[in-house]
RNA sequence: GCCGAGGUGGUGAAAUUGGCAAACACGUCGGACUCAAAAUCCGAUGCCCUUAAAAGCUUGGGGGUUCAAGUCCCCCCCUCGGCACCA
């Protein structure tokens, strides 16, 4: 037989694969289904990364273990396509976004489908296609109808020097990805998403959902939920309250002044009560302008300013409390308020500067340390026992905090409350490579949404992608497009220039490959009854804050407005994983400025798909970091030749020897398992131990053997495993094969190997049959000579025996 | 600062969850084949002492629990990821 030649074979079951349809997922199916997803790429001209094989690599070796299991598998691929470097390519080169997106699609989809994924290429989507942005634009408008979209101003980052708004993700470190300039603060009217409104169930829901535990911790720590309560403290001379979050109602009784945002609005509406005015509104004015990269400087001194002539009366003290103005305390969180005390790192050190009172009133444990606490010495931020307190006295922080509020609450002077960090989602983006907002704002009615009939509004083509330098879209040049009739009142109106992010488009792309062609609907009911919920999605660590938690949102907001059937649930994940990111070798990432970068079509022409394949899966623990080591792709060929050495040229046995067919069902069991677990590492080198034993074996494996041998080792190398299969004499796919079954009997160990131990430290191993009881084994070991020595004159004390593992003699 | 993950040979890593630490692979060294090289095959390979055997040491550091600890408990150090003036 010929020598292995991975061009060869690859190509020919690739273009047998393709052209059957056999990872075709079939709608209204009698089967049970299973979704698998991983996240659709952005389609760069990089092109396919070899982390992006890794991710696909092993989503496709689950995929085809469910068929194989006799799944109906839907496993699908598509593209991210609006972005940014996209148009940034278009600006330089003058090509439109949508010719230089082809090409990309095309060499992404061609890498796919040579390292031998079984995506269901049928139901292929593109983001930038209007015939599936329509239906994004159709979300927006729902959202807009419902409430949770609006406009408002807002500060967003701005690039001076190239006069355009921008996302956060492209401020790098403060300055523009593009240029490097610094990037300012510019108020502009933005397309607001109210996610906020979904704070709660967004945290809640994660109870039922099977996701790596890490990624549920994150998404909460964004959310940011905090029990807490607001509590009134009443402006003197003034018939009005100041209302203040906070999480430490325990600490009231220490409350001694006051502290707003500078933004706060109290600071507006009562100017000509606030006798140094001018200095506070100053203040404001500095704290506009500090930047970001400022804000957040942890060792910043703490400023503030005082509203001169402006007292409160702290509820529970009755005492009198000045009001301060400092730049800690942020407008949007909570009430844009708080009360300050000795309990608060940031309160004692503006009260030590400006020489404001402080008041203690939670003591801790160590008498020590409450000295220190009581003398003002020492900030206590910690939970403990209250005093000063009245008749709260005693009581642990804890236990004084619902005590506390409903005390006040029933005076009428505090609620409790829940608050998020969670801030409402800056939906627009003046770019035009995006989906355009399908809005139309006319100076009768206000925005209206375009009626759904009209939809897609297409992107009209332009001649120039450059940004205005006004900080409008490109698309606000266009005056032909940019002027509409009002959809309410047929009058004269404007359209909206302004572009969706790029998140928009992901945000339900795996509701339209259930049903890719639907032009009625975002999918049919029935065909998402069936296939909804995702069974599996796996993708980046760095999308769960973003792309994990948008789509979540948007998912329960379709099912609320009933655009997904009811019994489909409102999560539209059953289970999510990630995976860890492949870098260059050293370790570093790889970028093309580094020159670091490995191209998977390289390591296929000189190694084959399969091999690739394996190394990639081989290199590491699945949800590690690791970096590449094109050595390491070496001793994966090595091991895929060994196979087809094996199988190819071995001669077949008539039966296999008992020893080896022991192994391989030991194997069969282990990758199956290893394979739920994402555990690829070990399945493939259980794999590589059958095979050692395969080589050295005296006789081999017969053929029905090999047959299931061949079955476990397609999900990872498939070409080669067609290719042996039909070497056997077989006409069929081994992709459509039956999962082996592993027999119980066979693994089950007839002799083990016992250790034995003096002390604890191994000393001697012995080989019995298995299941012997511990007086077999005593009887054995203490004969031994090797032992009897060890032992020697010293007294037994204690014997501890394991069944069937180890013995060891205590002296 | 807080939260999360991690720290095991020269390297990537295993370790059935408390029971032989280092499987599998890379690399290195030695051998076979070859005029030679590559490829392939065979052998060795945690450290230390040693011609060798035997012993001893070893999972970031220190302490503890246990007949037995990479695994459990306490303290500390380091690396990576996330959040960060959030009241």
């Amino acid at each position: 037989m010929a020598k292995y030649n991975p061009k060869k074979i690859e190509q020919k079951w690739q273009n047998k694969w393709y052209s059957s349809g056999v990872f075709k997922a079939k709608n209204g199916s009698k089967k049970k289904k299973y979704y698998l997803l991983v996240e659709f790429p952005y389609p760069s001209g990089d092109g396919l990364h070899v982390g992006h094989c890794r991710s696909f690599t092993a989503f496709d070796i689950i995929a085809r273990k469910r068929r194989m299991q006799g799944y109906n598998v839907l496993y699908p691929m598509g593209w991210d396509a609006f972005g940014l470097p996209t148009e940034n390519y278009a600006i330089k080169k003058g090509v439109h976004p949508s010719v230089v997106t082809k090409k990309n699609t095309d060499n992404f989809r061609s890498q796919m489908q040579n390292l031998g994924l079984s995506f269901d290429w049928s139901r292929e989507i593109d983001t930038t296609d209007p015939k599936y942005y329509k239906w994004t634009q159709w979300i927006f408008i729902q959202l807009f109808k419902n409430g949770l979209a609006y406009k408002s101003k807002i500060s967003i980052n701005w690039c001076p020097k190239d006069k355009i708004g921008l996302a956060n993700e492209e401020v790098i470190d403060g300055k523009c990805e593009r240029c490097g300039t610094k990037v300012e603060k510019k108020e502009k009217d933005q397309w607001m998403i109210k996610i906020t409104n979904y704070a709660e169930r967004l945290i809640k829901d994660l109870e039922d959902v099977d996701y790596l535990e890490k990624i549920k911790t994150q998404q909460r720590d964004w959310i940011g939920q905090s029990h807490g309560a607001v509590v009134k403290f009443h402006v003197e001379g003034i018939d009005e309250d100041l209302e203040v979050f906070t999480t430490r109602v325990d600490t009231i009784f220490s409350g001694t002044f006051l502290i707003l945002s500078p933004e706060h609005s109290f600071i507006d509406k009562y100017r000509n009560k606030i006798e140094n005015i001018e200095e506070v509104l100053a203040y404001r004015e500095g704290a506009k302008n500090a930047s970001d990269m400022d804000r957040t400087n942890q060792d910043k001194e703490i400023t503030g300013v005082q509203l001169k002539g402006i007292m409160v009366r702290n509820p529970v003290t009755n005492e009198e409390m000045p009001v301060w103005t400092a730049d800690f305390v942020l407008d949007h969180y909570g009430t844009g308020a708080v009360f300050a005390d000795a309990h608060d790192k940031r309160d004692f050190k503006m009260a030590k500067k400006y020489g404001i009172p402080l008041r203690t009133s939670i003591k801790p444990d160590n008498e020590e340390l409450t000295q220190k606490v009581k003398n003002l010495e020492e900030c206590f931020e910690d939970d403990g026992t209250l005093y000063n307190s009245q008749e709260f006295d005693g009581l642990k922080s804890a236990d004084a905090r619902p005590k506390i509020i409903e005390w006040l609450s029933a005076k009428g002077l505090a609620n409790s409350k829940i608050t998020y960090k969670l801030r409402d989602w800056v939906f627009s983006r003046q770019h035009y490579w995006g989906e355009p907002i399908p809005m139309v704002f006319c100076k009768k009615c206000g925005w209206q949404p375009v009626k759904e009939k009209d939809l897609p509004i297409k992107l009209p083509n332009v001649k120039k992608y450059k940004p205005t330098g006004t900080g409008e879209s490109p698309l606000s040049l266009i005056e032909k497009w940019v002027k509409t009739d009002c959809p309410n009142c047929k009058g004269p109106a404007q359209r909206e220039t302004d572009t969706m992010p790029n998140w928009a488009g992901s945000n339900w792309y795996f509701l339209r490959y259930i049903d890719p062609k639907n032009n009625k609907k975002l999918s049919d009911d029935s065909a998402m009854r069936y296939w909804m919920p995702v069974d599996w999605y796996n993708g980046g660590m760095e999308h769960t804050t973003l792309h994990l938690l948008y789509s979540r949102f948007i998912f329960k907001f379709l099912w609320d407005i009933k655009a997904v059937p009811a019994s489909v649930g409102s999560e539209p994940y059953k289970k999510r994983t990630s995976h860890g990111m492949v870098l260059g070798e050293g370790g570093i990432k790889m970028s093309k400025s580094k020159g670091n970068v490995i191209n998977p079509d390289t390591i296929i022409k000189q190694y084959g798909a399969d091999t690739l394949r394996i190394y990639e899966m081989f290199m590491g623990p699945f949800e590690q970091m690791i970096p590449w080591d094109t050595k390491g792709v070496v001793g994966c060929r090595r091991f895929v030749d060994k196979v087809y050495n094996l199988a190819a040229q071995k001669k077949m046995a008539t039966k296999t020897d008992e020893a080896l067919k022991k192994v391989l069902h030991k194997t069969i069991k282990k990758v199956g398992e290893d394979v739920e677990n994402l555990k690829f590492n070990t399945a493939i080198s259980s794999m590589m131990e059958f095979v050692n034993a395969w080589q050295t074996s005296e006789n081999g494996l017969d053929k029905k053997d090999l047959a299931d041998f061949l079955r476990i080792f397609s999900p990872f190398a498939p070409h080669l495993a067609e290719e042996l299969w039909v070497s056997l004499g077989n006409k069929d796919l081994c992709c459509q094969q039956k999962w082996p079954k592993y027999d119980e009997k066979l693994i089950e160990e007839k002799r083990v190997l016992l250790i034995v131990q003096i002390n604890g430290k191994v000393r001697d191993k012995i080989e019995m049959k298995a299941g012997s009881s511990q007086k077999e084994v005593e009887k054995l070991v203490l004969k031994s000579e090797k032992i009897k020595v060890l032992i020697g004159d010293a007294e037994v004390k204690k014997i501890v025996f394991v069944y069937n593992k180890l013995i060891n003699i205590v002296i």
